[in-house]
DNA sequence: TGTGTGTTCAACGTTTTGGTTGACAAGGGT
DNA sequence: ACCCTTGTCAACCAAAACGTTGAACACACA
C-alpha cells in the first residue's frame, strides 16, 4: 500500500475496523473501550488502530498512560471526491448512451462500447 | 471478505483496480483494452476485474468471443451513504465539542473523551 | 517501592492477495 | 478445416493481512 487513498480504502475494507470508526464518531474512546465489543484481543484492536492511523482516519493523543483515539473527519473528503468524480462521468456516459440509442433507435446493442474511446491513458490519482 | 461494503472498499483499495474504474467512467472496454496500460499480465487483470465484479462495481456481458466491461454507478452510492453518515455524525460532535469547550472556556484538554458516551454497541453496518 | 492497568512490540501461524506461467475453451477470419 | 485472437482456469509463489501469545513499556496509586 503507497498512497493514502489506497490506504484509506483498505482501511475500511475491514467490517470491525468500519465498526470502530462508526463507534468514534459518537465519541472519541480509549483501545480497551474500543475492544470491548469484539471477540479478540486488544493487540489486535491495537494494529487496527494502527491501521486506521497510518490512513489518516484517527489520531491518537497521548493522555496519562491511556491513548484517547479520536476520528478526523477531513480525510473522508478525500474519499467523497473521488467516488462523486467517477460515478458522476459513469452517469454522465449513460445519459449519453441513452440519447444516442434514442436518436438511431436500436441500431448498436445497449452494450456495445461507445465509440471505443480512445484509449486515454487515464490519469487516475491525479486530482 | 463477506459483505458488500466490505467488497467495494476492498476492490477501491488497489490502485490498478481504481485505474481500471476511471478508465470506464470513460466508456466501456474489453479486458485487453483494460490491461494494455499497466505491465501485468491479461490473466492478472482478469483477476482484477473478477475482483471489482464480484464487489458489483462493474459487470461483464459476452460479445462474441470477447466480453466488454462495463462500470455499474449505483454501487458508489453504497459508500457514499456509508461514508457520508459517519462524517456528518463526526463533524456535527465536533461542533458539539466546541460549544461545550466554548461554554467552560478550557477546563478539559480539547482532546478529552467527551462524557464517555455510554459503550452504545454501534450497530454498524445496518443501514 | 512495588503492583496493577492500559497499551504496544515481537515472534509466530494461517489465510488472502496479487502476480506469474502454462493449458485450454470459445469464436471469428481466411 | 485451420489458425489466431480473446479471455479464463489451475497451479504455484512471495508478500501482506489478521489473528494469536508472551514480553515489555509507561504511568498511577497504595
Amino acid at each position: 500500500m503507497d498512497d493514502q487513498l489506497s490506504r484509506v480504502f483498505s482501511a475500511l475494507a475491514d467490517p470491525i475496523r468500519r465498526d470502530m470508526v462508526a463507534r468514534l464518531a459518537v465519541g472519541d474512546a480509549t483501545v480497551n473501550e474500543l475492544a470491548e465489543p469484539y471477540a479478540v484481543t486488544v493487540q489486535a484492536v491495537s494494529k487496527h488502530l494502527k491501521v486506521l492511523e497510518d490512513a489518516g482516519l484517527v489520531s491518537r493523543s497521548k493522555q496519562a498512560q491511556r491513548r484517547p483515539v479520536h476520528l478526523e473527519a477531513e480525510v473522508f473528503d478525500l474519499m467523497t471526491k473521488w467516488i462523486e468524480r467517477y460515478r458522476r462521468e459513469a452517469e454522465q456516459r449513460y445519459r449519453r448512451l441513452d440519447a444516442v440509442l434514442a436518436e438511431m433507435t436500436g441500431t448498436a446493442g445497449s452494450a456495445g462500447p461507445v465509440e471505443a474511446p480512445e484509449q486515454s491513458r487515464v490519469e487516475g490519482e491525479a486530482s
